[in-house]
RNA sequence: GGCCCGUUGGUGAAGUGGUUUAACACACAUGCCUUUCACGCAUGCAUUCAUGGGUUCAAAUCCCGUACGGGUCACCA
């Protein structure tokens, strides 16, 4: 009996022509250069952070290179997909501004010439690929139930051989023609194995984009190419989509190093030019015992790509810390380059770091702070303005009724060479900024953190007579800081810090003493932005009335 | 157990045989400036590149061994 009838009968609806899919996806007409990458993430739902940092960079090298990114989902495992977990995906993407050229755009749409791009629906091109590699005898049925397969490891490992269904452990190998034929017609379950060709004392080289070169052993095990179920293995289906969607880089976590044998012999056999390889490390963190770790999903929180968007860190801040982690020499690059896009960046394999990368919160916030500091106000404005209607309502409320007011008060110290640095993301300006509305101001438990001067009566007096005798709402800074000295002045308070600093016992206290108190009595804290701008943007009412607080008693 | 990857300060890291007494950034600390904070400025923070050996006139950089960390060896991806 010949492969030919073993093909036909596993086979009898597909062709093994397998030109008809060389021509109807054919070479991609690109310029010189041009990178094809993809995202290819199972349907689970939700992207994790260091998936995101592959998703960014399989989207940012295409995109410098006037290349194709594209995404594929990979849903041959059913144990693997979530109901709306495309959905899912793709918000995820988009929320970080990674946008696709072409592949899955929702649960049941997808654009390009080269789909479909969902697996469970290739079935048929997959089955194609392996009727023929059946015929070519580099493929048969296997029999191996699972228990046989176990025990089969059991006896590897304790002779402490290598482990895998291999040379004379492959007990389906050697079957006949006529005996795989029998047991199929029987009824006996099956599935696809190759039959490989390969040598475990041969070496191939891996010539990592990242790493360089790698040797390894040649791969020499029957992998499985079509499961039970009739779907393929992730090594089979990789093979022929990167080759028939003609993706030029692949890029993947390192956990796929090991797999690159069974790839590089698949790609040889079916007499497919092999992409380029880029393996990265993964991303780690450091857990509550001081060790590293891989980011979780299940455990951490911030490995969860939509943490982000909950916490208002601005995308492009985002953007600019994966590209500091993916790209070592990125931050010397913007620092010298301040005024160019990310995009006008040179992005170098070589530069991604081997090592797996320490994902950091705190660079990430440093990063988003310097951001936020040097967008104007208006900006700023309107990014909370979206951010608060889905995140915080009251506070929406709140500066929707206020669009000018709030603006000011998030101009404070924003106009100057070095702006003010205080919010790391849009959920954090309201712990900044509360004390300004009188709606949060005045929450009835107001707790003021006074500091040298704490006397009720001095306080009251200090204020009082601050705001009647000297404030005046027109007056510049340099008055209005000439009219606190002078008030220290008054009431025995040094107003120059030299004069204080050499004879503290001549003084009550000191101009910085005086301006404190004012500070907590409008504010509740005593660290807060520029007290003349705050002054200014409250206006006389505002601090009258929260003065008179003090004047109960 | 086999195969593969990695290991530079508190952190991210630069560095691929000699301009390195190890860049830069974040963090931290101290001081100055200042009406507070922030900004800014100044200073400090690895005599040493996991470890042992080797090659060399010269090694963080090349080679070998060891340790530690990670990955992989599924009808998961």
């Amino acid at each position: 009996m010949t492969n030919k009838e073993l093909a036909d009968l596993i086979f009898p609806n597909v062709s093994s022509d397998t030109i008809i899919y060389e021509q109807r996806y054919p070479e991609r007409n690109l310029p010189e250069g041009a990178v094809v990458s993809r995202f290819a993430p199972s349907p689970t739902g939700f992207v994790h952070m260091g998936s995101l940092l592959t998703a960014f960079i399989e989207n940012f090298v295409p995109k410098t290179t006037d290349g194709i990114f594209y995404l594929r989902i990979e849903d041959t495992d059913g144990k693997r997909t979530v109901e709306n977990g495309i959905n899912g995906i793709i918000k995820d993407l988009k929320d970080f501004d990674i946008t696709i050229d072409e592949g899955v755009i929702s649960e049941t749409e997808e654009i390009g010439n080269y789909g479909p791009y969902i697996q469970s629906k290739r079935k048929e091109i997959y089955e194609s690929y392996a009727k023929k590699l059946i015929e070519e005898g580099l493929a048969y049925p296997c029999f191996c139930k699972e228990e046989e397969l176990t025990s089969m490891r059991e006896k590897q490992e304790h002779k402490k051989t290598r482990i895998g269904y291999y040379g004379n452990w492959a007990k389906c190998r050697d079957l006949t023609n006529e005996e795989r034929i029998e047991k199929i017609k029987n009824g006996e379950k099956y599935i696809i194995r190759l039959k490989s060709p390969g040598k475990f004392e041969n070496k191939i080289i891996l010539n990592d984009l990242v790493r360089g070169k790698i040797e390894m052993p040649e791969n020499d095990i029957d992998v499985v190419l079509i499961k039970g179920d009739g779907l393929p293995i992730y090594h089979f289906a990789h093979v022929i989509d990167d080759h028939l969607m003609r993706t030029t880089h692949v890029l993947r976590g390192e956990e796929w190093i090991s797999s690159y044998p069974i790839h590089s012999q698949l790609f040889s056999i079916l007499r497919f030019k092999e992409p380029k390889y880029g393996h990265l490390g993964v991303v780690m963190k450091i857990d509550e015992n001081g060790s590293r770790r891989k980011l979780s999903k299940r455990k951490d929180p911030e490995a969860a790509v939509s943490f982000y968007h909950e916490k208002g860190i601005p995308i492009d801040a985002v953007k600019l810390y994966l590209m500091t982690i993916a790209n070592t020499n990125f931050e010397a690059w913007l620092d010298s380059n301040p005024e160019k896009s990310i995009y006008d960046f040179e992005f170098d394999f070589k530069k991604i770091s081997e090592s797996g990368t320490l994902f950091d919160v705190e660079k990430l916030l440093n990063i988003s702070k310097n951001y936020i500091s040097k967008l104007t106000a208006e900006e700023v404005y309107e990014n909370l303005v979206n951010y608060t209607e889905e995140y915080d309502k009251e506070f929406y409320n709140i500066i929707i009724n206020n669009k000018d007011y709030t603006t000011n008060i998030l101009n404070i110290e924003r106009v100057q060479k070095k702006p003010r640095k205080d919010y790391s993301s849009y959920s954090d300006i309201k712990n900044h900024i509360w004390y300004m509305f009188d709606e949060l101001f005045y929450d009835g438990n107001q707790t003021y953190d006074f500091q040298k001067i704490c006397d009720k009566k001095e306080i009251k007096d200090i204020l009082n007579d601050y705001i009647n005798n000297f404030y005046e709402e027109k007056d510049d800074k340099e008055v209005w800081f000439e009219k606190i000295k002078s008030l220290c002045d008054k009431l025995g308070y040094a107003s120059n810090m030299k004069e204080y600093k050499e004879n503290p016992e001549n003084f009550k206290g000191n101009v910085a003493d005086i301006s404190t108190v004012i500070r907590v009595a409008l504010t509740t804290k005593s660290m807060t932005p520029d007290l003349y701008e705050i002054m200014k943007i409250l206006g006389k009412d505002r601090i009258t009335d929260r003065f008179n607080v003090f004047n109960v008693d």
